[in-house]
DNA sequence: CAACGAATTAGAACGATTCTAAAGTGTGAG
DNA sequence: CTCACACTTTAGAATCGTTCTAATTCGTTG
């Protein structure tokens, strides 16, 4: 009964730098937001499943205001989009080269460090055209 | 002015015979539709594509009957569904093993053959889970 | 060619996402 | 410290692709 508060002061001094670096204003939502996709390591979700949990966590954020923070931060580098699905779209904490485990039926996303991965072959593309990213998603079903 | 019809009878023909082979009814629609699809070599479709296509062919069949048209072929085995963009589906008609080519901004897909990619190093899944497939997107962009 | 099950259809419904316009909030200047 | 203003957030409407519904139409088999 000493401590209300949820988090920590740390983690959203931390979210709070994360974004000025990042050239966002550290909104009260964008702050709150930043601390639940950042403060533990890497994380997939969904507009929805993020917005859950903000709400679930007691903290009144709107489904549209998550959904510009989730673009808001992917164009700012934080986050990265994940196109595995045609229903929904998720978002990975981890912006660096890896690839996808993904298990559809229960959309669940699992990481592959881009080490272990390697894709071989990938043709010239057509005249005009270059390479921008090479996606792997390894489908997966429970057994 | 001697031949109003769009199509050879052969087509028609070809159509119905892989429909029966598929164990679909051989109805106007499917058999319209199997005729854009399988006539000439492979191909990528949305169902709003076909739907245009099928639509300035001057045949009228609804939206409606083009995805579920999409959805019975894929299960038939005649198509092949590709997710590689959040807001779109694509049907392949090459059933095959390859990978793809995507142009984003356009929505253009192009095929890779199975054969010129490898993907190497892809490590077992978590306990319980096995491989489904392995997707490989190539996003290119105009430059 | 009748009859029955299968397929098609228009339009409503749906879920995810985006937009809109109005109200609220960081921030830098003074 | 306060104000003003640009940037944010928000509720709710709108939009997009897709699926569903219930009624009609069509292929097939007897």
């Amino acid at each position: 009964m000493a401590k209300a508060l949820r988090e920590p002061k740390t983690t959203a001094a931390q979210a709070t730098a994360r974004l000025r670096h990042a050239g966002l204003r550290p909104t009260r939502q964008r702050v709150e937001l930043a601390g639940l996709l950042f403060q533990n390591g890497d994380r997939h979700v969904t507009a929805e499943s993020l917005h859950d949990e903000v709400t679930t966590a007691g903290v009144k954020v709107s489904l549209a205001t998550v959904y510009n923070t989730l673009h808001q931060f992917t164009e700012a580098g934080l986050l990265r989009q994940v196109i595995v699905d045609a229903a929904r779209g998720y978002f990975d904490t981890n912006t660096g080269d890896h690839q996808h485990f993904f298990l559809e039926k229960e959309g669940l996303l699992i990481d592959i460090p881009g080490e272990s991965i390697a894709v071989a072959g990938v043709p010239t593309p057509p005249a005009g055209l270059s390479v921008d990213r090479v996606d792997v998603v390894v489908r997966v079903r429970r057994n």
